[in-house]
DNA sequence: CATGAATGAGCCTTCATTCAT
DNA sequence: AATGAATGAAGGCTCATTCAT
């Protein structure tokens, strides 16, 4: 029973020095492009050393793959939170997402990178896998909040799509300040929302 | 006035030559990630040497955006092309349109790196932003022809968006073969241009 | 007196260990080069850790060496088993040490590796020279078996040497199987052991 | 022809650069084992940059490898040289190549790494094989000059293993200076071509 | 204009060994 | 005695860009 207490413990201690790299890395994709941090930078960031660093992570993929989780995890928490508590429902949602993806760019180039180019072991495209569905769960709920009945997934699909578009589309477009992207943005997401509700079936 | 046609001809020779390493690249990217074709490779692919790269384009970045120009007129003309040609109109520009998208995934892809991830010139963000803006305008008309009146330009970013976003949300979904991907984002590009052309105003 | 059954108990249990983790070592060889085998994998395969291995030994090169030397000693107790009760002895003799060779690559790659590139501490190289010794003995004795009197423990060194040779020289040659290494190198110490048994004195 | 001719030129000037950095290398090898030496090691020895020494050589075993053969092709010539010369021709070019290979400790050394453990292209294993043909035709020839006429390949094979073999099984022997190894092995190389010119068929 | 050799900082990753617990 | 996380120097290699010819 001990070991076993033991056990939790250096469980614990490991994802806390998991999280503490996390946190470093995460605080460096706030000044630069993601794919231009270096193993080093991150260490050193995280005031461990290089070879610390491996040890918690196989390579860097995996790394970025966990920070990716993470902030899957965290817009799929807030999404949960937010539910039934504002109207109208979806378009809260929708502005919720794009509200969140203007916050965590980095989230948003991290989907491109693992979704375009990323070369995944396969257990990691699972654990990718499921959080995409967990996040198509939230929208498709929001959608069936507006009384829409049919191709509900393909709905969600569809508009998880469409809220996505609109980083790529205009969140490096340049002559505009992150300000003006958020509003601008904000202001498609709703009309997008809009759009879905109306459900002209 | 010789020296006018002379000047005249250079520069069609320079530019015959761009195209030339245009399309060595390109062919390039059919095979593999944009970003991890060389310089090396695209001038040994395009029968000249790195330094005669050099003098038709300053930097790799500036290669990279003259194809993804080339590419985008290409697209706009398609879509004149077919404008008019085809009913409904507006389903039939978004099918198109993905449909580019999936046998272009470079043009794509750039689209990816010069709005979320570049470092542009100022007179490279102007022309990119110029070819944006034919590319809208061709989208806007595709609403207008469904007689739908207000706020299309916003509509028109709100499209482009929604159908951009299906390639980052789709392709290279893990287990999906391309024509997997194919099909399911032609197949939610059209259910998109139904919500648009519904115009529930 | 006590105190010395627990030290001869405690010694006991000291060896058990390290031939605990020798025989880890030894399974690893037989799947892959000696010098890409690491001190982790070592210590995964023994069931023990790390600092464990290191409590056993002081360093890698001392176990390497103790695997050749335990290695020695069983192609020095198997000469012994079959000396005498074989004919041609000499031959025999030869024959048997070749296919210890083959049968026992990481024995050859670590002579090669003490002998033309290692640093040993003169405890190991003493350790290293008695084994030596030992093995050449049992040739020389090979020798005598044959009715040579002169130069006995030179031709010893020099029959010692051929058979060796025959192993850099063969083993691995690019495009043969182990089984055509393993007949080559057989049928080359027949030869060879028929010109040092022939005795032009 | 002023083509060709710079062709020429240019190939020479290329030879030039490889022969440099091949001197670099060989300068270190003589102060260290050969696979402790690093690219920046010789880089920094040839006075080149790393980067220089890549556009040589594809790697580092394509580098070793050559020095391998420019060795095996020295000592070619030089047997070639004294064919004939000396007498008894056998024992002559016996001592020869032991003494060689004292000389070129590192040429021993890396038969041993591209025969025991090296991952040769196809095209550096057909060309290490070409130059171990090459040296054996000296051999044979050896062993033809002592009339001897039957097996003479295959006793070329036993030959050369037996003279490799008394460097794996000597030259490092603990306690030993050079000079003791040059004149121990020399001994035992007469010893052997003895035997083997004594041709008892 | 064309060439392509030269550059070298920088990349990710490995691994024997140590030492606080 | 046993542990295994931490270390960090060192490894081989890449590649956009420059510039002397």
């Amino acid at each position: 029973m001990a070991g076993k207490a033991l056990d939790a413990l250096k469980l614990q201690e490991r994802q806390n020095r998991r999280d503490l790299i996390l946190d470093a890395a995460r605080s460096l994709f706030a000044k630069k492009d993601f794919r231009s941090v270096t193993v080093r930078q991150i260490a050193k960031s995280a005031g461990i050393s290089i070879g610390t660093l491996y040890n918690y992570y196989a390579n860097l993929d995996e790394l970025f793959l966990d920070i990716f989780l993470k902030n899957a995890e965290s817009i799929v928490r807030q999404l949960d939170r937010q539910a039934g508590m504002e109207t109208p429902a979806l378009k809260s949602l929708c502005i919720h997402y794009i509200t969140f993806l203007n916050d965590n760019m980095t989230f948003y180039q991290m989907m491109g990178h693992f979704m375009l180019g990323g070369t995944l072991s396969s257990a990691a495209a699972e654990r990718l896998d499921l959080m995409m569905r967990a996040l198509m769960d939230r929208i498709e709920a929001g959608i069936h909040a507006e009384n829409i009945e049919s191709d509900t997934r393909l709905k969600a699909h569809a508009l998880f799509s469409a809220l996505n578009g609109l980083m790529i589309s205009y969140a490096g477009y340049p002559g505009r300040t992150p300000d003006d992207i958020r509003k601008h943005t904000t202001r498609l997401a709703g009309l997008i929302a809009d759009l879905f509700a109306a459900n002209p079936e």
